[in-house]
This record gives C-alpha cells, sequence and structure tokens, in this order.
DNA sequence: CGGATCGTTGAAGACTATCAAGTTATGTGG
DNA sequence: CCACATAACTTGATAGTCTTCAACGATCCG
C-alpha cells in the first residue's frame, strides 16, 4: 500500500519535496533532512479524488490525518435534523482530521469540493516518529493549536459581525490563503456554492447573493458566477472593521 | 520555584495524586506511576488568584499552559473597537492556553471569575516529557484535539440555534459539566454575569435575563439571582432539540 | 437538449437588539 | 455595620436586520 504500487508514475512526483505546499504542512521543508524523510516515508499518496467525493464519515475510525495536496475540501456535520452545518472549507496544504484525535473517532464529513489529490497520513505510524523526532511533534502540535484560533475567530466573527462583515471577512480569508499560496489574491475562484458559503458563516444563500450584487454595485468586488475579483481591497477591508 | 519553596504547605497537599480533577487533566489517574510522576514533578503550584485576576495576556509569551485546580476562568479577546469576546468558560480540571501553541503567545486574555487555584504546567519542560513519555503526549494532542470539538461545537450552536436553544443548551453543558465532575448537575452557581452569558453565546443581557424569566415561568427552571436549580430536564432538552 | 441544481431579486414577517427606566445586589469606606 | 455608590439585573416599547416565502433566470451536466 505504498505509493509505489498504486501509481504508475515514479515515487518521487509524488514525494512531499515535490509538492507545492509543503511549507504549510506537516512535511514542513523547514524540518532537517532525516526528519523530513521520516515524515515522508510514512505518507501515502492517493490517487485523485473526484469531486463531491467522502474521505471520511462522522463515527469513522482514525486511521488516516489527511493532507490537501491539491483541490478543495469542505468539512460539515449533519445535527438532529439532518441539516448540514459546514464548519471549514479547506486548500491545499491544510491537513485534516484533527478533531477526531480526542476519542479515535471522526466527528465530521470531508468532502471534496472539486478534483482534489488527497495524502494520507497513517495516524499510528505518525505518532511513533513523534516520539522519536521532537520536532515534528512541535509541528504537530502547532497546527492543531492553529486549528483552536482559526476556529476561535471563525466563532467571533459569526457572533459579533453583521451580514456584511461577515461575507467581507470570508472574502478577505479567502484572498490571504490565495495570497500564502502564492496565487492571486485578486482573482477568485470559488470552490463552493452560495449555499455553502451562507450555511458556513451562518447567513441564507438569498442574502449571500444580495450582499454580492451590494459589493459589486458599489465597485468593491465584480461577481461573475463562481468567479470573485477583488477591485477595492481597501473598500473590502473596511467593510471588514466598521 | 517548587511548590516546596512556594508553599508552607508540605508538597503532597497540592500533588496531582491529591487533586480532585486529576483524572479530566493532564496528569490523568490512568497513567503509569512514571509518567504519572513524571508530569506531577514539572508542575508548579501556585497559591490562590482572587477574583477578577489575569492569568494571562494576549502577546504574553507562551511560558506555560494552566490547569484549573479550583474555581473558573473565562477566555476572551479583545477586538478592534474594544469590546471583549468570551470565546469560553473553565472549570476544575481544564487546561487553557493551547492556542498559544502555534505561533508561541497567547491568543487570549484568562481571567479568573472567582478565587481559583491554578498549577502551571510549563511548556519547554512538558515538550520533553512528551518526547520521552508517549501515553503523555497522546494525552495532550487527544486534549487539545477536544478542545477543537468543542470551539465547533459552539460555533454551530450560535451558528443554527435560536436564543432559546443557545440558552438551554449553554445550560445543559454547565449542567453536564458539573456532573462530570462528580457534583450535582441540577444546583448550578453561576460565576458569571448575565452580561458575561450573553457575551459567550452572542446575546444581549436583556434577551438572557428575559430568557430566564421565561424559562422559570414555565417551571423548566429556577431562578435566584446567580443560582439555577434545574426543575425539568426533559424540558430543557426538548427545548436544545426543537 | 432538457432536467436539475444553483443563483437572483422582491415583499413580508420574525427574532432579537436597542433604548429607556426602574429594581436588586454587591462592595467599600466611614 | 450601615450608607452609599456602583454594578448587575429585570421588564417594557420600539426598531432594524436578516430570514422566509415566492417566482423567475442562469448554469451545469448527462
Amino acid at each position: 500500500m505504498t505509493s509505489r504500487q498504486k501509481n504508475s508514475k515514479s515515487p518521487s512526483d509524488f514525494s512531499c519535496a515535490s509538492c507545492l505546499v509543503n511549507s504549510l504542512c506537516l512535511a514542513t521543508g523547514s524540518f532537517d533532512h532525516q526528519t523530513f524523510a521520516a515524515i515522508d516515508s510514512i505518507i501515502e499518496r492517493k490517487k485523485n479524488y473526484q469531486k463531491a467525493s467522502i474521505i471520511y464519515k462522522a463515527g469513522d475510525e482514525l486511521k488516516n490525518l489527511y493532507a490537501i495536496r491539491s483541490g478543495g475540501v469542505k468539512i460539515y456535520s449533519i445535527n438532529e435534523h439532518g441539516e448540514e452545518q459546514i464548519t471549514s472549507f479547506h486548500m491545499p496544504g491544510d491537513l485534516i482530521g484533527f478533531d477526531a484525535i480526542a476519542d479515535n473517532r471522526h466527528q465530521s464529513f470531508a468532502q471534496t469540493l472539486e478534483t482534489s489529490n488527497i495524502c494520507e497520513i497513517p495516524f499510528e505510524p505518525l505518532m511513533r516518529l513523534a516520539s522519536r523526532y521532537p520536532d515534528m511533534n512541535l509541528r504537530l502540535l502547532k497546527l492543531i493549536s492553529a486549528e483552536i484560533s482559526v476556529k476561535k475567530n471563525l466563532m467571533m466573527m459569526i457572533s459579533k459581525q453583521t451580514a456584511e462583515q461577515r461575507l467581507a471577512t470570508f472574502i478577505m480569508h479567502l484572498s490571504d490563503n490565495l495570497k500564502r499560496r502564492n496565487l492571486s489574491g485578486n482573482e477568485i475562484k470559488l470552490p463552493m456554492t452560495r449555499y455553502e458559503i451562507g450555511n458556513y458563516i451562518s447567513l441564507t444563500v438569498e442574502t449571500i447573493s444580495r450582499l454580492l450584487s451590494r459589493f459589486q454595485q458599489k465597485q468593491i468586488i465584480s461577481v461573475k458566477g463562481k468567479y470573485i475579483t477583488i477591485i477595492n481591497l481597501d473598500r473590502l477591508q473596511d467593510i471588514v472593521e466598521s
């Protein structure tokens, strides 16, 4: 079950060293050679997931954490009324599945938003490596810790900001995340639907649609279906802070 | 700077073994003797904090994680408009400060709600122990992972539930947390103000007050200042799930 | 090419915030 | 220990923001 057996391409094509987003991932390039090689050796590369594929389901046993190499993923729960509740969107370089560590079961569903390439990081071997390589252990802790902050900030956004501020913040975050990946932060292709955006920041589809129209009318952004262009970043920032 | 020097009482009075909530804490009683002793040895016991004491501030360097031995703590941020935003309440047995690991600085303020006894867990020594004791490392990861789930659930509560459901959920959670500490889950003394409750679950003081009155009128709870008694847990649960 | 999903816009209504005023509790100095 | 000032809490009236309901238009994909 290594990449050698699964992929016809040579293993190096999928190594962490060749990964464009490894600086953001667990196998960060800042590790010494040995540590980097160790983590690289336990990661299993998978073939692409098609759009709308389920990576794991709530209740599934924790076998792997997952690193997104390309594509996009949404994490969501389903409440007692069967409604979906999206708790995060993820881009290349993100690790997902941390919330399963507490009781060895995934707490949410992870589903691809588009065609994606996802790496599996088997949890037990990862724990063994973490004992051997303190740097890697700390890196793992930092990534998990960062997720707490992200959730906390999202919570604050939803509870304290108006609809307009929330959508502006959402767009800013998308832009920032693209920039961190050395992509243009002004031309954004939304991998998710209006419904999913609204679900995530706690607004209805109609409100999202109205706000996008309003932002466009004010010449802050331009909207063409899934494509958004930020025209005036300062005014977007003003809305966030207003 | 050990407990021996700080406290006139003998060290065993403040050891983890004597702690009533160690089953919930990092130094869980389920560790083998050696692991338990190791974590016990690095923890520094502090004298009591008075009500409204600041434990750490946003921006402070991460030197310690903190374990609450008795009392209560609120964690909050202050936004660009100077407004407080409470992101969690903590009770005995809880560890706080995890969100500082990502970039070595505390992201929030931690303040006692009442007279409290707080243990300091120095972070660097903790990391060294974590490398030596895989069980302890996993325990730490599980505690942090659990915090992600808690934040996620809070987020879902705020974004999907009505005011009535949110307050009912809040009271249920308080009750559950008391039960986990082997206390009565029906008699609750609120360590926080109405304002703080509202701030936490994103409602105004007035709404909290009105809802408490309404719950009392419906004979679901009885309210006497800071003291709440749950009269009908089933109906409270019904509100949460409605 | 056609059905289904997704997106847009308008009108009406619900929920909770805001503003206001008064009451109760808390704590501090005399 | 009391008096007083301050903070915390309660209740009512009004108003605003976002949701809901409805209808239609656009886009995607087999």
